[in-house]
DNA sequence: GACATTCTGGACCGCACAGTCTACTATCCT
DNA sequence: AGGATAGTAGACTGTGCGGTCCAGAATGTC
């Protein structure tokens, strides 16, 4: 039988993450990661560990990808509510397979065991990261005059931090476009 | 050995819906539920079938007694904004072990198998439910001036569902009562 | 007293699944 | 050519757990 050719660790990674968040830690077995990622037991344990250090470096990749996307977004100073506005939309216009899934990392969240410091610890500090990412897009928009000066930066952070954990809770039990846009435009009437 | 009294079977119950809320389904074990319940196996399967079932009639009994409690608070006419502050300082105001607990709803729909219609169809309709109660509650206060008549109430609804699943998900990540404090006020102030 | 009912404890079964180990194969480097 | 490396397939193990079944004890009713 012909050797298959090398595997790519982060297109297998990418694999593992697309089925972590799609089916969570729980219900994504090692069979159904072999056949995914393509590649062997063997070769998982070896290049991965065992299920859940892969989980967990699922969850750094997805992390750095969404977070980065979010960076990217507030980049150069855009206008912060063309920001907000743009991750609202781009969440809105996922497909339903895209809103069945819902955010990897508020399900890690849900589903954890509530003594697991290491994982508490990890989606403590991204969510620190997200807020940080909002709060200082914030106060530079306040700083240009964009939003009034009596906002508190860091409670809107918060805020649009918690809008967008629902709207993704609602997202994954009903695929329905018009009501995550209604959703939306109230969160971002925030801002005025 | 002396028999035990017959036990309550709501009593029971509750105690199932304590550990599924802390636990989850997947880590809620029959042994402990046995343990808990303070019925043996037989029992339990005698009484509430198995495990699935008993889940369901644990998610029933938390969707009424927590429905009830908002229907209360909107009952009555009074005015709504009271109403959404009851409940957002009710929640603000748990403690370290409910806040963790989260909502029992919410971790079932997370953790929910895609294809599971029968879960899929109670919870969708629960949804409903609850944004029928605020969205009852915002159109009332709307004929009575309370909100703008440019405002629209099922818009809102859904906007305060979402949000309160947002502080929920948040919660239960960081026992942190001015992070909700904050978020409660700047989605009461959808209300302006 | 006898029988049906309801409980308890625990043995038992079957399955899914994580993780280990072995045998074998292909590729690369020297 | 040959050994180190990295891969595959698959057998095997251990365990946790849902679910069933059975023996035995307490209770209520006739």
């Amino acid at each position: 039988m012909p050797r298959a050719k090398e595997f790519d660790p982060e297109v297998a990674l990418q694999a593992a993450v697309k089925l972590f968040w799609r089916l969570g830690y729980e219900h994504t077995s090692l069979d159904l990661l072999m056949r995914e990622m393509k590649i062997s037991k063997q070769s998982l344990y070896d290049t991965f560990g065992d299920k859940r250090s892969l989980y967990f470096q699922a969850m750094r990749y997805y992390r750095k990808s969404t977070n980065d996307s979010l960076r990217a977004i507030f980049a150069a100073d855009a206008p912060v509510r063309e920001g907000f506005s743009k991750i609202f939309n781009s969440m809105v216009r996922e497909t339903k397979q895209q809103h069945e899934q819902g955010c990897l990392l508020m399900s890690a969240n849900l589903s954890r065991n509530l003594n697991d410091t290491e994982m508490t610890n990890f989606l403590r500090s991204n969510q620190r990261e997200v807020e940080q990412i909002f709060t200082k897009a914030l106060a530079n928009a306040q700083k240009r005059g964009e939003i009034s000066q009596e906002k508190k930066p860091a409670a809107l952070a918060k805020f649009f931090v918690a809008t967008i954990q629902g709207m993704r809770a609602l997202a994954r039990l009903n695929h329905d476009r018009k009501e995550l846009e209604h959703i939306s435009k109230v969160a971002l009437s925030s801002l005025d």
